[in-house]
Formats: structure tokens, sequence, C-alpha cells
DNA sequence: ATGATATACTAGTAATATAATAGGAAAAGG
DNA sequence: CCTTTTCCTATTATATTACTAGTATATCAT
């Protein structure tokens, strides 16, 4: 189960997708459209900005803008950066197995699978591809 | 992240399967073979006969059975038995989404896609493939 | 300079979930 | 009747989640 961590961040950096061209993206602005304690969006973005997905500027008319095209942002860095590891389970968290059921494990291939699937999905979606259809959905809202 | 009722219930299903021809399987047994605390392995298998996929009978020479056939459970039948839902987010652990930003939300298409991919993984792996790759491992044991 | 605005950082906290442990009741067989 | 086993409920220590709060620091407009 993803957290609001990871949730959060990835609203937040379509947000600031979609709203950068006009200068830095203040929390107080995506906070309010998305409906997020601001504070909190502070620790979710200072993650972002961390993990240098985000870049931060403060002051008067600050905020945060991307750090390189949306096209070159995969979901999966995005939810790793917010949530931290995706594995399944914790003993694929690393790249070193610790666990010292590993050699007759009964299940690890299958848990192994299932990170992999994860991985393959998350690293298989562009952030451009969510702001896109985000934008088509705004412009072509015609309800009143 | 699975948690250990998932994975303990996962481990006890390929347990049971593999020593269920000599009869019921208990817990004791099975709990020093997988090196789970009896009490807890207790928990987890209740949550597994109420959902009809362990058969159980008290008493001596009591235990545990598969209902069925080994080739006719998925591994996702078993983890959402004992996690509950797979779901990556709340809005879609149900049929029905109850999110009232579920008809403008940017990010909702990603968390059905990755619903999708992981309940496809998980329902396309039998509990039959693991437990006969476990009796292999087991057999073609050589080390001292 | 000063004040408004914004991020940066740290601490605290209520509620919930996790991963057990514990005790006793009920069933079945020898 | 005694042993073995499942069944059921309660309790608990620890960790995580989802925030809230306060203060420091940076930037810009006036």
């Amino acid at each position: 189960m993803i957290s609001t961590k990871g949730r959060y961040a990835l609203r937040l950096m379509i947000d600031v997708a979609m709203y950068q061209s006009k200068g830095y993206v203040s929390l107080k602005d995506s906070s309010s459209r998305e409906n997020i304690s601001i504070k909190y969006l502070e620790q979710v973005a200072s993650l972002l900005t961390k993990s240098n997905l985000l870049v931060s500027f403060r002051g008067n008319n600050g905020g945060y803008m991307l750090s390189k095209n949306p096209k070159d942002y995969t979901v999966g860095e995005i939810l790793r950066a917010s949530e931290g590891s995706l594995a399944p389970v914790a003993c694929l968290e690393c790249a070193e197995n610790f666990c010292n059921r590993k050699d007759t494990c009964s299940t690890l291939d299958f848990w192994k699978g299932f990170n992999d699937v994860i991985n393959n999905y998350v690293n298989s979606v562009s952030l451009e591809e969510l702001v896109e259809k985000q934008k088509n959905r705004l412009f072509s809202d015609y309800s009143i």
C-alpha cells in the first residue's frame, strides 16, 4: 500500500509541471489546488528536493520547479524518492539479500517476480504521460 | 509491502501442500519447520480456514489440509485471504470508488494500472508452481 | 533597513497497524 | 480421563502514519 507521502508527491510533481511555466510554483498554491495540508506538503517537497527531482527557490516569488523535462521522470523514481523502496518484502529492499532463509526459501522467487513486475510498471510510466492526461481532462471539462 | 501475515500464509500453504499426504498437518510441525511462532501461525491459519482455503480438523492427529488441488490455488487468493486487499491505494480496495476526487484525480488511472499489474501477477502464479519448485529444491539438495 | 513571503529544518503527537504473546475453551482420539 | 490439537479473545510493545507547530533562513518589493 502506497502512503500519502508517495501519493502526494506524485500529485505535487504533476501540479508543478502544469503550473511552472509562469515561474516557481509555491506550496501555498499547490496545496490549495490539491487540498493537501501545506505543512505536510513541505515535508514531501523536501524529500523530492533532496533527491534532486525538484529545484527549490526561497523567498518572495519562490517555490519549486522541475529539475528536468517531464518526459525524463518515471513515476518509479518519484515514488521511490518519497516512499523509499517499493519492494514487497524486506529482503529485496537492497541489492544484497541478507535473509538467512534465502537459500531454502520457498517463496523468494515469487517475491522477486513480484518486485520485478512492480518496478517494471512504475518505471514504464513517465510524468509527462500523467501531465498530458490531466491537461486534456481540464481542457475538455464542459461541466458546470 | 506485504506483512508477515501474507508471507507466513503463503509459506504455510506450501508446507501443508508438501506434507499433507500423510494426513492432517499440525501447526506444531509446520511452525517448527518454518520457524514461525505457533501461536501467531494459529491466527494466520484461522484466516485461511475462514476463507475455505484450508480445512481444519481438531484433536489428536488433527491439523490442516488443503481444500482443493494445489494447481487450483492462485497466490493472489492466498494473499488476499491473509492480507486483505492488495490494492496500492485505498480508493481501489472495493469495486466502487468512493473518493470524492475520483472525477478529477490526475493519478487515478496510474493507480488503476498499478492495481491491475499487481493482481495479474499474483493471480498468474499457482500454489502448485511454488510447491513443485520447493520439492525440486529439497530433492536436489546435496549440501552437507 | 523592513516586512511580507517562501522554503528548511526539527520536534512533537494522536491514531492506527504490526507482530506478536498469553490463556483458556472446545473437539477428537486412545 | 488425558493428551493433542484447533478455536477464540484479550493484551501488549513497538513502529508507522499523517499530520501539526515552531523557528530559522533566504529572497524580494518597498
